[in-house]
DNA sequence: GAAATTATTGAGCGATCATTCAATTAGTGG
DNA sequence: CCACTAATTGAATGATCGCTCAATAATTTC
């Protein structure tokens, strides 16, 4: 062993992640980035090898924050298909609301980079997929609840709440 | 009078548009756009201001190509309804085919610059607040025509066609 | 406490960015 | 055919970009 990090490696990420999330990627600058995680280029790069390094982990961060977001609503709803309705709920409020205004970084990463850059891209279609799979899951309880009619497929359904998450913006 | 302009103004911003249409605003440089329009720096600047003069007017022609679009797709729909259906099934077609990847480029241009541009964001919405109120009317059409319930509002069926459109690039 | 190892610092690197401008060219009016 | 005006050219500008590195500081191991 030797010298220690002094920084929480998850603080510094949050701190780049609610930069990416408010201005892009390609519009938050290393110094913006230097200025929020108060750390020095030189440590920056140490810890993650590049400007695209640290914005992957910070996209983990953000879709593990945004999966425990999501178990922690569907144990709080009363009923499994009242999840994922609260979800919904919860994202047109957010969207309309004042700070719900960047919307969700996973889709505004994807749109912004996926032309010219296939690795990124790929990261965020596992992890927009395993989204998708979570709210099918979800479905799927409600339909063995009965709370969804039989002939309701789970998986078309989750695409459906995909896609509406994704028009919210407007 | 002096010397006329040797390059087609359409032409160009055709050129710029399909630019910043693949690549986005930010990752589109100059240098990009000088191989893209054949035209050197200064005449660039000379004819346009900015790079975000160019953009602003790549904009516009986008917004009357779309309309124009529409106008056709409508006139040539069996009925009023189906021109609207028609115009839902031709995006979510174009979505998933090779050349539609690059989604609609005031929807993408919005997303980028809206936190950082005021002007452009106020024109983006001006532009998207037309393509709905063409689409209302539309649908305002099908109800005059008995297509549509007598209950149903054109005005909020609109925006639920909009948030369509902007969800189905999931 | 000396040697080894790793983290932090921040000035500075080459590349690229959007933009400008003096020089040149082309077309118009007298 | 000669001023006059406007368009074109493309090299150059200063700013900023992402990134590096030599110097320094802080730990651990022996």
């Amino acid at each position: 062993m030797a010298r220690p990090q002094e920084f929480d490696r998850n603080e510094v990420l949050k701190a780049a992640m609610d930069v990416f999330h408010q201005h892009g990627y390609g519009a938050t600058s290393v110094p913006d980035l230097v200025a929020a995680t108060h750390l020095q280029p030189g440590s920056l790069y140490g810890a993650f090898k590049s400007k695209k390094g640290i914005l992957k982990e910070a996209l983990c961060l953000y879709a593990d924050e945004t999966s425990a977001y999501l178990n922690q609503l569907f144990a709080s709803s009363d009923t499994a298909l009242g999840g994922v309705r609260n979800f919904l709920l919860k994202q047109a409020d957010v969207c309309t609301g004042e700070d719900g205004r960047y919307g969700c970084l996973m889709v505004n990463t994807l749109l912004e980079m996926a032309p010219q850059d296939e690795e990124v891209e790929e990261l965020l279609r596992k992890q927009l997929d395993r989204l998708e799979s979570h709210i099918a899951s979800q479905l799927q309880l409600a339909k063995d609840q009965g709370e969804l009619a039989a002939d309701k497929d789970p998986k078309i359904l989750a695409k459906l709440v995909m896609t509406s998450m994704w028009g919210l913006r407007g």
